[in-house]
DNA sequence: AGGCTCGGCCAC
DNA sequence: AAACGTGGCCGAGCCT
């Protein structure tokens, strides 16, 4: 038996390493003295990737906040199997379903068990303050929350291992912890202080939750968090051929438009120096900034060079630039390819499967946000990459989304009588934003008009969700800051109700805590130099939450087990082809809801056997 | 070489 | 008076 000893927060604490089966017996000791107790439980692995190639879990950790025991995987699976599945205990991990999902996939503790048995004190730290340290809180991960609430001198747990990495294996952060010897010593105590913050993580945070009235909310996070973690348990299937195919398509497209970039003397698209130089060697004149002040060379600026619209069809108003066009189509390629084609063939199990890191509650607002791959953010005017996920064997793909439910929530809250008729009426909200505002002219108006006066105010109402003015308006849509003025101007006279909600929510953050309480019971943090940020954290907060309701809803109907992936406003999934239909629409049934006397609707589409599909692919 | 910020770009 | 929200992740370029 190895023993080392810690101090964590004034008190010596023992971190204890079996080796032969004898040793066991101190560790089944201390699992009889916590037999009541809520014990603390984490992994450490050979690398990030759960579905990827040749993972392992090396140790599994157990602790309280007085010792921990980190015990071998390769010497006593059997012994890790056993107490994890003790059905009456409890456990606690910070950011859980990693752990859940590695001793899952190695086959230490199925998830289907271990998952409803285990807390997480990632929920419970951002439900006290979602904002990361950056942004002024106390940061999500285990190393900062436990120097605010456990011990100042708390040591970073990873930090000093990257330095033994590097020295003594020549190794990164990234493949350091495959070939860290198992028994290093710097190793093993910071496996052991990771329990032991958690462990006592779970105690501050506890009496917080609790003191706060926020149990029920986190409760209701590990319900939604088990539900998220299922699916990317599930993951989704990758059509391997077609999504080879592609790569070669984007890289041929790329090469093709990178040689035209290099004819002009820029060598590397991606570099803004080099196409800044050659637009203005050629004669190109234009005043958009970056943030830092210097000139930008992004989409937009590029696109109106090209001749191009958003939509990447001719505008007719200029001679294309060839660079400008060259560089914008060779960018979109590359990304295309490495960020989603090339990502999904990277990151697929040996079933062609993709297993998408679903984090359930990541936003400030509590939106959820997906990664390896960002599946949240494929491109949507194309069907090309959405291509390449596909349903499983007999299965059709299906999506339910809800209809404005920003607009519905905003409504709701400032009790706007326009916007709640607006939203009542069933009518497309931006053509009834249009002719509110517009008054007896809308009459006389032509349809060409009427689509101009329309796309002007969808506009100008999600400017008013973002907290955005004229100027920003202005930026987004290419009009002049009087035109936007106008249009902001009689949207807030057309909505009074929606303005004076915003100030009502700041004048209560100023004169109270600088945050907001959205009806969920959730305390989102302002900051004081973008108040007016109030209505869409309220707004957005509200959507997820009712998205996130949706999906424990979805569970209790015994739903869940077709569901793929969450999309703030939408949820993914799949169906026996046979009964897509009827399935889709129970599920949305099921995602439609009355929030404080407005009717949230949803909208069911079955798209076929892949993702393209709902976005113009043939089957 | 790895870590970091910035600029850029994808989504809702 | 005005105020454009939330993410993931890539390559370039700079720093250590």
């Amino acid at each position: 038996m190895i023993r080392l000893t810690h101090r964590v927060a004034g008190d010596e604490v023992p971190i204890f390493y079996p080796e032969t089966d004898a040793d066991l017996s101190g560790f089944r000791d201390f699992l009889d003295r916590n037999a009541g107790q809520v014990v603390a439980f984490d992994t450490e692995t050979t690398g990030l990737h759960i579905y990827g190639a040749a993972f392992g879990v090396r140790l599994a950790q157990f602790g309280s906040c007085e010792e921990a025991w980190v015990i071998r995987v390769d010497r006593f699976a059997a012994t890790i199997r056993e107490t994890l599945a003790h059905p009456g205990r409890q456990w606690v991990a910070h950011n859980a379903p990693y752990d859940l999902l590695a001793v899952d996939r190695v086959g230490l503790a199925p998830f289907a068990e271990l998952g409803p048995r285990m807390f997480d004190t990632y929920i419970l730290a951002h439900l006290a303050d979602p904002r990361m340290e950056s942004e002024g809180g106390t940061g999500l991960g285990l190393k900062p929350l436990s120097a605010v609430y456990v011990d100042p001198e708390a040591e970073d747990t990873a930090k000093g291992l990257y330095a033994v990495f590097r020295s003594e294996y020549k190794a990164t952060k990234e493949t350091g912890w495959a070939l860290i010897d198992i028994d290093h010593p710097l190793y093993i105590r910071y496996a052991g202080l990771d329990v032991i913050y958690t462990a006592r993580l779970l105690r501050e945070l506890g009496i917080l939750i609790k003191g706060n009235g926020l149990s029920k909310l986190a409760h209701f996070e590990h319900r939604v968090q088990l539900i998220t973690t299922s699916m990317q348990r599930r993951g989704m299937r990758v059509d391997v051929d077609y999504t080879r195919q592609l790569v070669a398509e984007l890289a041929a497209e790329e090469q093709q438009y990178k040689a035209v970039a290099a004819r002009f003397g820029v060598e590397n698209v991606n570099s803004t120096r080099q196409v800044t130089a050659a637009l203005q060697g050629m004669g190109e004149q234009w005043s958009t900034k970056t943030a830092t002040g210097n000139l930008s060379v992004g989409k937009d600026v590029l696109l109106g060079m090209a001749d191009l619209d958003h939509q990447w069809t001719r505008n007719n108003r200029r001679d294309p630039n060839l660079v400008a066009d060259a560089v914008v189509r060779a960018k979109r390629a590359s990304k295309w390819s490495t960020s989603y084609a090339q990502a999904f063939l990277d990151r697929r199990d040996d079933d062609d499967r993709i297993h998408p890191s679903i984090k359930s509650l990541a936003a400030r607002t509590a939106r959820m946000s997906v990664s390896d791959p960002p599946l949240q953010q494929l491109p949507s005017g194309d069907w090309k990459i959405r291509r390449g996920i596909i349903a499983d064997e007999g299965m059709t793909i299906w999506s339910v989304d809800y209809s404005q439910v920003e607009m519905k929530v905003i409504a709701a809250l400032s009790g706007d009588p326009n916007m709640l008729r607006a939203v009542a009426s069933g009518e497309d909200l931006h053509t009834f934003t249009a002719k509110l505002v517009m008054g007896p002219r809308w009459a006389t108006m032509t349809d060409t008009e009427k689509a101009k006066a329309r796309k002007l105010f969808k506009g100008v109402g999600f400017g008013k969700v973002y907290g955005g003015g004229a100027a920003g308006l202005a930026r987004q849509t290419g009009i002049t800051y009087e035109e936007a003025k106008a249009a902001t101007d009689a949207y807030d006279a057309a909505f009074p109700g929606i303005k004076a909600y915003g100030r009502r929510l700041q004048r209560q953050a100023q004169f109270g805590k600088f945050e907001v309480v959205t009806p969920f019971g959730r305390h989102l943090p302002l900051d004081r130099d973008r108040m007016y940020a109030a209505t869409n954290y309220v707004v957005q907060s509200t959507a997820r939450d009712l998205l996130a309701k949706a999906l424990v809803d979805l569970d209790n109907q015994g739903l869940s087990d077709h569901l793929l992936l969450p999309v703030h406003d939408e949820i993914l999934g799949q169906a026996p082809v046979a009964d897509a239909n009827e399935f889709a629409h129970e599920v949305r049934r099921v995602m439609e809801s009355t929030f404080q006397g407005v009717a949230i609707t949803a909208d069911a589409e079955v798209y076929g056997s892949n993702w393209g599909m709902g976005y113009g692919a043939a089957a």
